[in-house]
DNA sequence: TGTACATCAGTGAACGCGCGTTCACTGATGTAC
DNA sequence: TGTACATCAGTGAACGCGCGTTCACTGATGTAC
């Protein structure tokens, strides 16, 4: 099977890549909301309209970088499971692609970019991670007994798709989902610095209480 | 006691205030990275450069909003404790806090503005909310056991200031603050909307877990 | 009470900047015969 | 293999915009004698 690309759809292709690793690059140190088309085509050493054969506009550009985040947390997650990873070892993985771009997980996580509105299909992604999170949660044992939150959610499970697990498993992967989002963020904006502890630490003794 | 402001000082003090409030609207729909100080002075129907007048720059203002959102939030948790509020109604007040002004929340425990670096005097103010939630924390009775992260916290306590609590107050104030903060941001950025559940009660959940 | 002066709020013009985006174009690369 | 044409990447100029900020000024308000 040979490669059906053309050199130019390659070029193509590759340049696209290089605008968003650089767009990667400038919202690591400005964050997003700053994000110039004219300053990534600077830095690739072209004039600021060439970038408009390769993104129709700013905002389509941003809807790539915010689907590529959904997608590369699903992917790193959902690998981690498929190579037998439980719920324990998907929060270090999840921390760890946090801390790897913190400036990727505070804009998919973070508060969202002002005047943004983000399609359809960005949801659909983002349900794939949950799904994951409902799958490795559903196949721990669980002895708590059920909270009026659990009825609650029996009810309201618009979100776990065609999962049909019971509500205290809906219910365990919230309570991973916020609480470890709690200590991420916290940590990811800085608000632990000057504190004095270890971040890492509070973490795995969040991670520990949600086991138990 | 007379006022001894002269008019043209209450006049100057009603006007920075009022360039606060139009301030804070524009942060309520465009988030602060987009504040602008032409748009406020076109607002209060002024020309631009008047607002020179009141503040020194774009940075003073910001650094102010931030230093009043602090101390709004310390004054509110602060009066509800000196009338006897236990953490669970202090959990209470801080929701109804960040719901009456979800920007105001953000603008400090949200991600932070780019470029911005906080003065030195605001980690003092919120310190004052810390001391609250520890006093809160100390009031209640305690008997899980000691976890390694309580170890840790006895030699890592530079954030608890003269409080002499032991760890596990420390931890739990901790404790509560990333875990309300974990719903309250998720919520406030629109993560759980379309998911079915009412955020109120995920939020008391947590809440309940906190005080078992 | 009236006059002379100082203070200060607010204006309009201007500076320099960077932004997103459109447009007509040049020149290189690929395609068809 | 060579020629004629189509495709398409990238350029530079331009548009309109809004930004923060400086500056010289007008005119009103307050102060001192």
């Amino acid at each position: 099977m040979a490669d059906t690309k053309t050199p130019r759809e390659r070029y193509r292709t590759q340049l696209r890549a290089e605008i968003k690793e650089h767009a990667w690059r400038q919202i690591a140190t400005t964050g997003a909301s700053a994000l110039s088309l004219n300053a990534i085509a600077k830095q690739l050493g072209m004039s600021g309209p060439a970038l408009y054969r390769y993104y129709a506009s700013r905002d389509e550009l941003i809807t790539e970088l915010i689907r590529d985040a959904y997608q590369s947390l699903a992917d790193t997650l959902g690998q981690a499971a498929d190579e037998g990873a439980d719920l324990a070892k998907l929060a270090h993985t999840l921390r760890a692609w946090a801390l790897d771009d913190p400036q990727r997980y505070l804009l998919i996580y973070g508060t969202p970019v002002p005047g943004y509105h983000a399609p359809a299909d960005i949801t659909l992604i983002s349900s794939q991670t949950m799904a994951i999170l409902l799958d490795a949660s559903a196949a721990l044992p669980w002895d708590r007994s059920a909270t009026p939150f659990d009825a609650h959610l029996a009810d309201h499970r618009d979100w776990a798709g065609d999962h049909r697990d019971p509500p205290t498993v809906l219910h365990r992967a919230l309570r991973f989902w916020t609480r470890l989002h709690g200590v991420l963020s916290l940590e990811l904006s800085g608000h632990f610095a000057g504190m004095g502890f270890d971040p890492a630490l509070l973490f795995q003794a969040e991670l520990d209480e949600l086991l138990v």
